[in-house]
DNA sequence: CCGGGTCTTTACATCGTTGGAACAACGATG
DNA sequence: CATCGTTGTTCCAACGATGTAAAGACCCGG
């Protein structure tokens, strides 16, 4: 493989003027900066990562720390932060935690500042003294602990509030709540928008209607469906707080024969590609996906080249109504 | 942050000793290595990779090229890889090449052999003059050209043929297939499987319900199906190539009033995650996933190691039949 | 044709790590 | 007591790139 030096050999310059060629400098003689490139053609010259990142102090990676790629969710994402990260000539760094306190601490612990520039993060146990980070790092999605990280993402109290509201608005009375979750800040908030769509319509709190999910995969979404149609009266809608809770809660509704959406209102949240295929298609709260992993890349990269403090983002949603609240 | 100088300081020995209590080298006194020991503990000293890497002409990182995130099969792939990487200390950089040529291309190029010791590639349009590689490389799944690089993957004629014959001791007699394309290898083998199992039933091979498909996704699969049941005399059964096109095929029944299975049975391949919950839930080919991370990563670790050529591996399968079948 | 500024190029040190040679200390051996 | 092999340690160079400083080339006006 070629180096600076083979290159400059080639050339009869120095290996700095092809340094400064490589790099862009202004001031090289025309005559040599054609030498020069011809003996980059010639060479195949690619630069040594490492050793360009050695001298500059910056490793060019910047790491994606999140539960777990099979939850369509954060595939869709991770694919969305690669593309982004390519233009600023980031490569992607992709840790798994499958939303376990000692995987996230895992993955922040092998964050070595030597590693990579920068962190976005996706933590979902994590407490406030673990956020003892060496490199500038963004949230996605809320958390429960205040930490001076800065986030980005979107109103998911005003996102859970629109999606009830729909419901309401289609005349649902009763309507549960899939995905109450002790310690995670965004089902916190999600709750909240629910509670604060049925207080606005004047519909009672009913905590039998609200079901936790320590995890958020279509088997707990089909577990707690199950639990919501084994009540003396069960629900005639329900808000799950992502759409693999909704995609297992429709599938245990069709096992006991309850039709969706005439006996059972269902709205998601995170608008998979898989909820727009399922039968009946699903009503999902979508976050705009592209703009959080763009946001959070550009922020990020913002910080590490002026050093600036990162201010929150909020990025916008929307809700895509489909059949498993209006039939087709 | 700390280097090996400051480590070396601190304990009051040379920056050699340090390495070698850091590398695990035998021959250092305790009295020393306890010292080193303890410095390392102050210090917090932690490996600056670049620079070791460097050194020892690796970098730590192997490639994985994938057409995209956001299909369930690669994402569930790609965290296994990663998981399976990670036994090696290897770290995982992802690159999306969107299933064309110039994508392709582009991550290939990309591939300088500074930036990873090792790559993983599941090309689909690729030519054989491509893949003059600068690392050691396998490929997932087969390729239409014949190129020296070891594959690992299931047999996917015998996959196809297992899946077909399913259908034909099911009964059925006019059995469709979707997904046919005139550059993928893997889609010609699959083809093959489907021939051969209507071969061995003296089913005759019909024309007309062979669908190719440009793509593999959800909407791919409804088209195709949507044009099959145009036919004079639809199919009552559909192989389809994944299940992302069985997925949409069976969209597209449900939508024209097709009852799957008693009027049309469905099989896929994959056997995504999110087949076990559709309704109603999937036929599919299952490709032991964990069995194909694995063995591509070990492969290439010790092609790396010892330099020793690479063997193909052959993963199991197994046909997991569902709702989209055999009712329940 | 000299002094002074603007271009252009070069030599050298440096980033943090590790391999190798050199050297020092040690007990064992003849 | 000289020699030897085994341990243990240090020094130096090197990986490939880039920043710095200084030297060299060039052009201008006086």
């Amino acid at each position: 493989m070629a180096t600076l030096k083979d290159v400059a050999r080639l050339a009869g310059v120095s290996v700095k003027t092809v340094s400064n060629v490589v790099n862009g400098y202004s001031f090289v003689k025309p005559d040599n900066r054609r030498r020069v490139e011809e003996a980059l053609e010639a060479t195949g010259y690619r630069p040594n990562l490492g050793a360009r990142n050695l001298r500059r102090g910056r490793t060019g990676f910047i790491a994606l720390v999140l539960p777990e790629l099979s939850i369509p969710y954060f595939a869709e994402l991770a694919g969305l932060v690669i593309a982004a990260a390519q233009e600023h000539e980031w490569n992607v760094l992709i840790e798994q935690t499958f939303g376990t306190l000692a995987g996230e601490r895992s993955a922040l612990a092998s964050l070595g500042p030597h590693l990579v520039d920068a962190a976005i993060l996706s933590p979902e146990a994590l407490e406030a003294d673990d956020f003892q980070l060496s490199v500038p790092a963004v949230l996605l999605g809320e958390h429960a602990v205040d930490v001076p990280i800065s986030r980005v993402g979107i109103d998911n109290v005003a996102a859970a509030q629109a999606a009830v509201r729909h419901l309401i608005s289609l005349g649902h009375q009763r309507i549960a709540a899939i995905g109450a979750h002790p310690h995670r800040g965004t089902a916190a908030l999600r709750l909240e928008g629910y509670r604060a769509a049925l207080a606005e319509a004047s519909l009672p709190f009913v905590d039998e209607l609200v079901i936790p999910a320590l995890n958020y995969h279509r088997a707990d979404g089909a577990a707690a469906m199950r639990s919501l149609l084994d009540l003396p009266s069960p629900p005639d809608a329900v808000f799950c707080f992502n759409d693999l809770l909704a995609i297992g809660a429709m599938r245990a509704a069709a096992e006991r024969q309850v039709r969706v959406p005439s006996q059972l209102a269902v709205v998601g949240f995170d608008n998979n590609e898989e909820s727009v295929y399922s039968s009946p298609s699903l009503t999902s709260v979508a976050p705009d996906k592209s703009a959080i992993a763009r946001a959070a890349v550009d922020l990020l990269h913002q910080r590490v080249e002026t050093g600036e403090l990162l201010a929150d983002v909020e990025t916008p949603f929307s809700l895509q109504v489909r059949e498993s609240t209006v039939a087709r």
